[in-house]
DNA sequence: CAGGCGTGGAC
DNA sequence: TGTCCAAGCCT
């Protein structure tokens, strides 16, 4: 085992990342060994980080931590300053469960763990675990990355050097508790911090999904799939579900002033609490023109006149694609009810650059600003 | 426990 | 171009 951590800690300090702001003092110098680092901006980095790559948080992270530079900043904002921050990071429920455990942690509701004396943070799995949006994995990497703690990691990095390391012959997600064991007998007692970060930094920069360069690794004497000659056959994959394809009629509808209507989605489930315009599938054999008058109806009670399509976009989600047909449209009667939505809102056009889109509705805001800019 | 849950980078 | 998939969690 020492082996292992040798090699893999001295390739680090060479070749691993070390410039990450969250990982460092504030002067931007390095901790040494079990040197505590700020807890807070480590526990918003790596819920930010849960399927997220590194170079996409990192602006995410410094907007999000000059506007809630701290616990009671966080715990203080409104909801919908904490989704305009997360605007465009996707997986939305994670920054409404970073809000809410905010407050937990500030209503001091966890369980036993924390230093005590106004420290809120656990130092225990399982207070940890008790916050919202925080797993196994996620919590032995704020323990080990703040705290210097001797907790392991199983993320996709590690699954992927750990299937490798042994030519794991199934899915890991089938065997993640030998997985789990794997990562904490190879973890560096002495030096977790160090440890979890290297097998992260090699997962990410040499034992990558395709075409991994194992003539740079470590790890290369060691691993069986190396041996065998095709590294890259490993993780064996599952053969992922069909992504059903649906089409989706949208409406921009204007008033008399030119405002334009936008709702905000329920809270719960696919873009939770953010805003949009509105619209709805269309029906098998169904003109969009028909769809989207249908579906204000359904979920709105107003009329409107369709008028000309303003963009056609689609647009790929984890577990579907879509097809937005945008129209421009006119209201014509009924005051709109939020009848499928938590609110409905008429905005003039230059304020929606106030409210939280999803991407696609962003580019949908995008092409109606250009529509007005050219008259 | 299999599926819901976003977005953009990389090739 | 399409396809894969990333520092996972929740139900």
């Amino acid at each position: 085992m020492e082996p292992l951590r040798g090699e893999l800690l001295a390739w680090w300090e060479r070749d691993g990342r070390h410039q990450i702001p969250w990982k460092l003092h504030p002067d931007g110098s390095r901790p040494g060994p079990g040197e505590p680092l700020a807890a807070y901006g480590i526990w918003v980095a790596e819920v930010m980080l849960q399927q997220t790559q590194l170079a996409v948080v990192l602006p995410y992270w410094h907007r999000w931590m000059a506007a809630f530079p701290d616990l009671g900043a966080l715990a203080a904002a409104s909801e919908h300053d904490v989704l305009m921050l997360w605007q465009g990071l996707g997986y939305y429920a994670r920054a409404r469960r970073l809000h809410a455990g905010a407050r937990q942690l500030v209503a001091g509701a966890y369980p036993s763990g924390a230093a005590g004396h106004g420290d809120p943070w656990p130092r225990t799995l399982e207070g940890w675990m008790a916050l919202p949006g925080i797993g196994r994995s996620t919590a032995g990497s704020i323990l080990s990355s703040a705290f210097d703690r001797p907790f392991a990691i199983l993320d996709g990095n590690v699954q992927r050097v750990l299937a490798r390391l042994v030519a794991h012959p199934g899915p890991p997600k089938r065997e993640l508790a030998g997985f789990w064991r794997l990562s904490e007998t190879l973890l560096d007692p002495q030096r977790p911090r160090a440890f979890n970060q290297a097998l992260m930094d090699l997962g990410a920069g040499v034992c990558t999904p395709r075409q991994p360069a194992c003539g740079t690794c470590p790890w290369q004497p060691h691993c069986a799939a190396y041996a065998a000659g095709d590294p890259g056959r490993f993780p064996v994959k599952d053969t992922p579900p069909p992504v059903p394809f649906q089409v989706i009629g949208v409406g921009v509808v204007s008033d008399a002033a030119g405002r334009v209507l936008i709702d905000q989605r329920l809270p719960e489930g696919l873009l939770g609490g953010l805003w949009e315009f509105p619209g709805g599938k269309q029906e098998p054999g169904e003109a969009i023109e028909a769809t989207i008058q249908r579906e204000l109806r359904e979920e709105l009670a107003i009329e409107v006149t369709v008028g000309e399509e303003l963009i056609t976009l689609e647009h790929a989600y984890s577990h579907k694609r879509l097809r937005f047909v945008v129209h421009l449209c006119r209201w014509r009667s009924g005051e709109p009810q939020p009848l499928a939505s938590q609110q409905v809102r008429w905005v003039a056009p230059q304020e929606l650059s106030s409210y939280p889109f999803p991407a696609a509705n962003a580019r949908i805001i995008a092409a109606l600003e250009a529509r007005l800019a050219a008259g």
